[in-house]
DNA sequence: CATACGATGAGCCGCATGGGTGATGTGCTG
DNA sequence: CAGCACATCACCCATGCGGCTCATCGTATG
């Protein structure tokens, strides 16, 4: 079973490197290809590749634009192919958005032909696969942004709520109904409220809304930044 | 330069294997070797190597307890070595503890030997690499986390939110209900359901807790005063 | 051993909230 | 002037949510 592959990138010469690099492989098939992100997703919806290979600057309509279109398709389009950015630069902007939008891979073009081929082997199977430098990025965000959640603020640590209580206001304050949040712990939807009954009485609050608000005002949460 | 390498692991065979694969490499030499994360932080403190290949599973004390210790090392500790970590199961908690204590890699032990050995390098020049699936997963854990709407303006203004819409969602996102939002805009509280359920139906929000989360997180309103 | 606290969950009750439909007035724009 | 977006408000309805009470169980803590 090969793998089919499509190469949407505006700079033809490019799209042939890759693509006789490619076809080279036994496993791979270049099915298509697209100098824009508007034919891109229109090549995709016609020949179905496995991948995308998805360059992020594009005129008409770039990549990452392309690339939520693929992955996020409208009624009627079942076909949701794995997307691989590739971009000259490594601009962490373009890196987050893309994994936002549900990107398998993102790689710059300056990495050796083996590791393209490689990736390509990887996103195939489901799997994913960035670019070292992206994942150094990816793993420093990852860190920073929760280094533990941050049971502190000073609000917060005088507000004498349990860990579980706590747990259950994080839960509040990422947009989790008490169904969801019973799911999540695996409770009883009635537990949930006892618990969330006990955080609004003890921080004072009326409701679930103000619970978000101590949440993000607590550093319980933070902004994504 | 060469890379200077320790090797962290209970069993023996691993450690002679992995040694002899990387000792084979004339950039790479092997400084050290330990059987637990004891003795692995003071071979590395004693040989200073610049990457530490550190099982997650050992006796005495772990890999993930023995990388917090090297990455976030005692006063008057200056080396800093950066951590690959290996495991045989990609058990998610091992990653996410890894990735906060700072490691610069997770493979697994069934990686190709061409993979451990350019995994080392990346290490050392300073970026970082995960296995595929480990990285599959931190996307999706990095996309669930923070998927649709984001970053102030631009989700905020193509949210297509009428002027007056924006002002009650700023006023539920200061916790008001809806009868003191129609008190403090002078409006009938109907009026006031009204203009929410636009907003929640613009914004793909199921409620008022959500809204307030949207607020934040599209900078409409900011935790701190 | 007695006590206290935390976690779990049941039952009941009332209201704020959210969804849907429709109507009116106003101001801008083609 | 006709059309449209926006703001305003009414009525109906189902239910998610929060308040209140009470009970069980395990684990510290004295």
């Amino acid at each position: 079973m090969t793998i089919k592959v499509i190469i949407v990138d505006d700079q033809a010469m490019v799209r042939a490197g890759f693509a006789a690099l490619l076809a080279a492989q036994s496993d791979i098939d270049v099915v298509g290809e697209a100098p824009d992100g508007r034919e891109g997703v229109e090549v995709s919806r016609r020949s179905h590749p496995d991948v995308v290979l998805m360059d992020v600057r594009m005129p008409e309509m770039d990549g990452l634009e392309a690339a939520r279109q693929l992955l996020d398709p409208p009624r009627g389009v079942t076909h949701r192919p794995k997307v691989l950015m590739l971009t000259t630069f490594d601009v962490d902007d373009y890196v987050y958005e893309a994994l936002r939008a549900g990107a398998s891979g993102f790689l710059l073009k300056d990495a050796p032909p083996a590791d393209l081929i490689s990736a390509v082997r990887v996103v195939a199977a489901g799997e994913a696969l960035l670019a070292p430098s992206v994942t150094r990025r990816l793993i420093a965000d990852f860190a920073r942004q929760r280094p533990a959640p941050r049971r502190d603020g000073p609000a917060l640590r005088r507000s004498g709520l349990t860990p579980r209580e706590t747990e259950v206001l994080e839960l509040i304050a990422r947009g989790l109904s008490n169904q969801e949040i019973a799911e999540s712990l695996v409770l009883a939807e009635q537990t949930v409220k006892t618990h969330i009954g006990r955080v609004l009485a003890k921080l004072g609050l009326r409701d679930r809304a103000q619970a978000v608000i101590f949440a993000y005002e607590s550093g319980l949460v933070t902004p994504g930044q």
